[in-house]
DNA sequence: GGAAAACACGAGAGATCGCTCGCGTTTCAT
DNA sequence: ATGAAACGCGAGCGATCTCTCGTGTTTTCC
């Protein structure tokens, strides 16, 4: 009995299960249900239950791969930042300080509201006040990461400014940012993409001065 | 038994029980430990035990003056709008056309930044997305009225602005209020004093542009 | 002083939710 | 083919929360 006898560890760490095709499949399958059910009723309200009839499986299907409710949400989290970081990874970071501000605003004003329209769950999760311990953290780090990103884009542009004001500026931006994100995704259409340009307005107007 | 006997309607609309002091006094009681119990823990995961606690009473003591857990939230609201209405009711309403913009808006964030710091439960009420019924609909009516009277104030800012756009701006504005008023109340001191001079900068610089 | 009403208590009923467990079915490696 | 492991089910356990109820105390009114 040697060769694959460490199985028997009683709680490892992570025994990442072998998994099936049709195991995948329902990960899948679960994460896009927890996503319709949180949108419509947050993360706390949302009952696994719920999410397991959304799915169409049974609630002990279910926990045969997420070990608990949060887990849920957490994968899903990974798996929207993952998608984030894919397709938009360099939203903010290489900025040629040459770029006129109008258009490195717009550019990540853009990427991010598309991002957001695309996947709303991503702005539940995130913005949501009932979310639970590890989930908060996420959601730090993810605002401490975005502060960092903006300070370092405006800092270029301030260069005789004290520390503590451009970051008191990056967090007003992102504050800007995530109020008009949700009047964004309140309207549809037409009137979407005026809130857009709205949004553009006031992030350009705020920093125009600081720049010159 | 003609005199008082219709005491015995089962479920009269409202049976406006006669309160002795010491009801009164419970009351404001319960309801100021509702506000601190829904500041630290936000509306859907405070309990009812857990405020009846906090008032030092009984569960059966709370349930004598509320009939469940939204009418505490209800009567908080109420009561917070109320004083609200009291204390700064003039704060957007009545402007002189001929104030200057920066005044005018300067004022009026103030005043209502000065209010939500002394309430800061009315936050967590207004904004807390795990709001019930009948608490959301009078957070609908007090945004509405928000929203009426910020685009009654820019108005005659804007004389030839189809009022659609004018509508949207007062949306906007509103918007940005609210992101700095987060940002405001995660701060204090001197710090909480730069953040309400940028909130003023971000609203004044977005209209600047649209009064001349 | 005495009855009625308001106030106060706290155990617990009733409902919900997260999660488990035992057992049956499907898939895969050998 | 066959044993093991992954998958699937759904009743229900234990914990928690809202709200009730029976009982006892204080206040008010006459």
């Amino acid at each position: 009995m040697p060769a694959k006898s460490e199985r028997t560890a009683k709680e490892a760490k992570e025994q990442p299960r072998r998994r099936q095709a049709r195991g995948e499949r329902r990960i899948a399958q679960l994460l896009e249900a927890a996503a319709s059910v949180f949108c419509t009723t947050g993360y706390t309200a949302a009952s696994t239950n719920a999410i397991a009839r959304e799915a169409g499986v049974s609630p002990g299907t279910l926990y045969q791969f997420f070990p608990n409710k949060e887990a849920i949400a957490i994968e899903l989290g990974e798996r929207l930042m993952s998608e984030m970081r894919r397709t938009y990874g360099e939203a903010l970071a290489p900025v040629d300080p040459a770029t006129p501000l109008e258009e490195a605003v717009g550019a990540a004003v853009d990427r991010f509201i598309d991002f957001n329209c695309r996947h709303p769950v991503f702005y539940t999760l995130m913005h949501g006040s009932d979310i639970p311990g590890r989930m908060a953290e996420e959601h730090d780090a993810l605002h401490a990461t975005l502060i960092g990103r903006v300070e370092a884009l405006l800092t270029p542009f301030l260069p005789d400014t004290p520390a503590a004001d451009v970051r008191r500026t990056a967090e007003v931006c992102v504050g800007i940012y995530k109020a008009g994100l949700e009047l964004v995704l309140a309207h549809e259409g037409e009137e979407r993409e005026a809130y857009v340009r709205e949004l553009k307005n006031v992030l350009l107007r705020y920093l125009a001065p600081l720049v010159d």
